[in-house]
DNA sequence: ATTTATTTTCAATAAATTTTGAAAATTCAA
DNA sequence: TTGAATTTTCAAAATTTATTGAAAATAAAT
C-alpha cells in the first residue's frame, strides 16, 4: 500500500469514527490530516487536501483548538496561519475526556443531583423506581468522575505519571 | 418538584446526553422512560407518553433491543407486547461498552494494523509521522481494549467482582 | 376461514446538521 | 494611510438523519 492510499483511509476511518463519539466528520478528518502530518499545515492546505471549502475549514479548525487538540503556530517570515496537532496520543485522549466531563458529564451530574430531592410518596412505586434509578446513575456517574479525575492528573503527579506510562 | 415534572426534565436530558455518545435522541429518550418505569410499558404507552409516532418507536425499541438494553415480555392475558428496560446501571454500561467496543474499536484497530505495514522509505518524514501516529493510536487502543475487557469481564470473575462492586 | 388486533416496513416528508462561498473584517507591509 | 493578503462570519443551499403514517404483514381470537 502506498502512502497516499493508507493516508486517504486513516482519513476517512478517522472521520467516520470521530461521528460515534459526537465530533462531526470533518473535524475529525483535519484532525487526523494534522495528526499525520509532520510540519505545521495552512488553510490552505487542509482546504486541498481535504476538498472542503475555506469555510468550513476555519470553524472546524477554531473548534479543534477550542477542544485544545490543535494550536496555530506563527512561522517567522509566512504571512499565513499554521496549524499542528498534538501528536501524542495519551495527551489527546486525556484533553478529549477532560472536555467531555466538563462539558457533558458534570452537567449530567448537577442535574441527577437537581432530580434526586423528588418531592413525593415514596410508597408509590413510580416515584421510588424514578428515585432509585436517578440516584443509581447519579452514584455511578460519580465513581467514573473520580476514575476520570485520576486519568486527567496522571501526567501531574510523578507516581501516577509512573504507573501509567506502562500504558503508553 | 413534581414527578411529573422530573420524568420529563430526566427524558430530555437523557436524550441529549444520548447524542453526544453515538446514540440518537429519540432512542435515549425511550431509554430513559423504560428505566423510570416500574411496570413493563407498550408501544402505545411509548408513543403517548413522548408524543411519537408508532413507527418511530418500533424502530428504536428494536434497536434498543439489538443493543441488549431492553426486552420484550410477554404478559399472560394481554395481547400487546410490554418492554422493559434493564435497571442496574452497571450491567447497563458494560453493556454498552461491549457494543460500541464490537462496532468501532474493533475495526478501527484492525484497519490501524494493516495500515502499520505501509510499505515505504522511513527516511521520509511523511513516512514516519504516519507510521508513528497510527502505531501510537494503535498501541493505545490496544491497551483501551485490554482495559474493557476487564470490565466487562468483572461480573463473570469472583475476585474483580468482589472489587469493582465497591464501585456500585 | 374470517375477522380483529397488533406489529413491521418503508417511501415520502420533515427536521437537523453541515457546507459553501462571497462579503465583511482584520492584519500586515509598503 | 492605502492596498493586498488573509481570516472570519453567516445566510443560503446542500446533505444527512430522523420521523411520520398508512399499507402490508403477522399473530391471535372467533
Amino acid at each position: 500500500m502506498k502512502l497516499s492510499e493508507a493516508k486517504a483511509q486513516f482519513i476517512s476511518s478517522w472521520g467516520a469514527f470521530g461521528t460515534h463519539w459526537g465530533i462531526n466528520r470533518t473535524m475529525a478528518q483535519i484532525h487526523a490530516l494534522l495528526l499525520i502530518s509532520p510540519d505545521p499545515i495552512t488553510q490552505d492546505d487542509i482546504m486541498e487536501q481535504l476538498s472542503i471549502s475555506r469555510g468550513n475549514v476555519n470553524m472546524n479548525t477554531r473548534d479543534l483548538i477550542g477542544w485544545g487538540l490543535v494550536e496555530r503556530v506563527l512561522i517567522p517570515g509566512e504571512r499565513k496561519e499554521f496549524f499542528i496537532a498534538e501528536k501524542d496520543i495519551w495527551k489527546v485522549s486525556t484533553q478529549i475526556i477532560k472536555e467531555r466531563k466538563k462539558r457533558e458529564l458534570d452537567p449530567m451530574l448537577k442535574l441527577l443531583s437537581q432530580l434526586e430531592q423528588l418531592e413525593g410518596d415514596k410508597k408509590d412505586k413510580n416515584v421510588k423506581q424514578f428515585v432509585d434509578t436517578v440516584a443509581g446513575i447519579r452514584k455511578f456517574g460519580g465513581q467514573a468522575d473520580k476514575v476520570l479525575d485520576v486519568m486527567i492528573k496522571a501526567d501531574e503527579s510523578w507516581v501516577l505519571g509512573s504507573l501509567l506510562k506502562f500504558f503508553k
